[in-house]
DNA sequence: ATGAAAGCGCTAACAT
DNA sequence: ATGTTAGCGCTTTCAT
């Protein structure tokens, strides 16, 4: 900048009125100013510029569990249209489930000066961000409800959508039903067996602890499917609370031939489910709406709100393809 | 730090040097420096540091067309896996195939000092990056060819990818293979359709234009198939060169009953293919592979490599799963 | 082993 | 309308 100046045969301020657009130049030195900065290649440091004015960097992160999953994707998609516009751009990692992970990442992104943050997280207690927030660092939560932390939050209820997916195979005939699920320690795996629970109680149906069935991979959610459907009184529907475990589910289906016999309800849409046969019947939730959500909150939060934290509950859908439709056999 | 540095009373420096872990502070010293920093809730600046260190910033972004699609996810999780573990964080965004889009995300990113690019560029010439990448600045160019600009890049093959998909099918005994493909506009839509006509003429079989249809949209892609299939003489396979086609023509193909009628080979994977009747046969590239191999290059480039430019050509491969093994029907 | 002073690139506050 | 000075938070000399 001071090259500049001194090309141009300007003061540095003058050089920083026209880089950053301010009034009161007039436009013939202007022109000259940018004449010089165009034949030095000047690049305006926005680091620089940032540290001086003590204001924001406008960079935000988005901390999930896994980049490469669709729901991430649609994620960070809706995030990055929703601040872009506003000036900010998008740091995003994955913290796969690990909680040490989420710390040092948090940390990293406070010493580079991130305004805020949109996150996932992992660990069992969010208490360590308080004095980020009270230093005022933004933070909203998304998916689970933040731990030992009152922020703002945007999730879906998952209690609900899965009390909805089992009356939905209650009303189509079933009694024994069993749920395929992620480990009880993520939370929304706890939330969805509460629903799961709620509705066969409700309708005077016992919980029989052998057709409850949890994992973490795809290949363990088809091996839980093969032993379910190997009991001496199987069950005559699964309801799969996540992902992996409805497409684990599908494939042991298809691969026994019984994909149109016992009905499946999955929890999170999967792309092209309609084009599986049987379509496969979901509980879904909206991504895109959760990231513009949160984006919102944020930057509610970022231009200086400091109301009560927000809880955003959204609601979730079924959408019904016939794999949850089939009733049982006789 | 300054407050740390009274608080602890030693000199700036001091604290400067605990900080970074650097060496010779006593370690009775440090201790009181690192209580101090606590009582005070310190946290390092890490864009102050860069500043005065004239250093890298620590960060590399991901420039795609579209965040929310499967390739892109792997891709950035790829990219951000390789990079993290080398102390770098990942910014992202979308360029929605706009050209003007990419300029001035270019622009800001380096305004921000961010280190190094990877990108899937939309504008049809990147000569303007010439004189970042002689200042320094680390550019890598995935999917598309850099045009107009000397740079490393990732890319398929896919001219010999098509070729594949288009001799798979001649090799099943179709001739009036219809081309469904992205507009001429994007590169990788012209190598598409190369690979094709290629493979036709090493038949023998006349290119009919009237069997080769563009667009950008699923809807788009659908409508094009069904016009295929209303024509005198409609085509007995379909070669889909691009996911979204792919996806338009099962549809359509399910819709009119025609999924094990007409053949249908699809660039691109799609997740579950296994799990559609009949199952889809793509042309597969390797999104985390690419991804790999873009963030070796800008690595090695921000190591200092100046060397000439390297360019990745990486196989593509088939997965056969039946919808490009129907034979036509006579 | 510790510290003082200068300066990274920029802008706020105050001149003129 | 333009320039001067000080200083953002840090690290690099170069002392001691």
């Amino acid at each position: 900048m001071r090259d500049v100046a001194a090309l141009a045969g300007v003061s540095l301020k003058t050089v920083s009125r026209v880089v950053n657009d301010e009034a009161g130049v007039s436009s013939a030195l202007a022109q000259r100013v940018q004449r010089a900065a165009e034949q030095l290649g000047y690049r305006h440091n926005l680091a620089a510029s940032n540290l001086r004015r003590g204001r924001r960097t406008g960079t935000i992160a988005l901390l999930v569990q896994d980049l490469s999953n669709d729901f991430s994707a649609e994620l960070l998609r809706a995030i990055d249209d929703t601040m872009r516009e506003r000036g900010f751009v998008v740091l995003s990692t994955s913290l796969d489930e690990e909680s040490a992970r989420e710390r040092e990442v948090v940390s990293n992104l406070i010493a580079r000066r991130v305004d805020g943050l949109i996150m996932m997280p992992a660990s069992v207690s969010q208490a360590y961000l308080q004095p980020e927030i009270a230093a005022g660092f933004a933070v909203v939560m998304i998916d689970r409800k933040p731990r030992h932390l009152d922020t703002d939050y945007v999730v879906v209820d998952n209690v609900a959508g899965a009390q909805d997916a089992t009356n939905h195979l209650i009303a189509h005939g079933h009694r024994r039903i069993a749920l395929v699920s992620d480990e009880p320690s993520i939370p929304t795996a706890l939330d969805r067996r509460l629903g799961y629970v709620n509705a066969l109680q409700a309708a005077g149906i016992a919980v029989d602890e052998t057709l409850i069935r949890s994992g973490r991979t795809e290949a363990a959610y088809a091996e839980a499917v093969r032993e379910l459907l190997a009991l001496p009184d199987p069950p005559t529907a699964l309801f799969t609370a996540r992902n992996a475990a409805t497409i684990g589910a599908a494939r042991v289906l298809r691969e026994l031939g019984l994909a149109y016999t016992i009905a499946l309800v999955g929890f999170d849409d999967i792309a092209r489910a309609d084009l599986i046969e049987p379509g496969l019947t979901t509980v879904v939730q909206d991504p895109a709406r959760v990231g513009r959500e949160a984006a919102n909150l944020l930057f509610a939060r970022l231009n200086g709100a400091d109301d009560e934290p927000h809880g955003l509950v959204l609601p979730t859908a079924m959408r019904l393809r016939g794999s949850g439709e089939i009733r049982p056999a006789r």
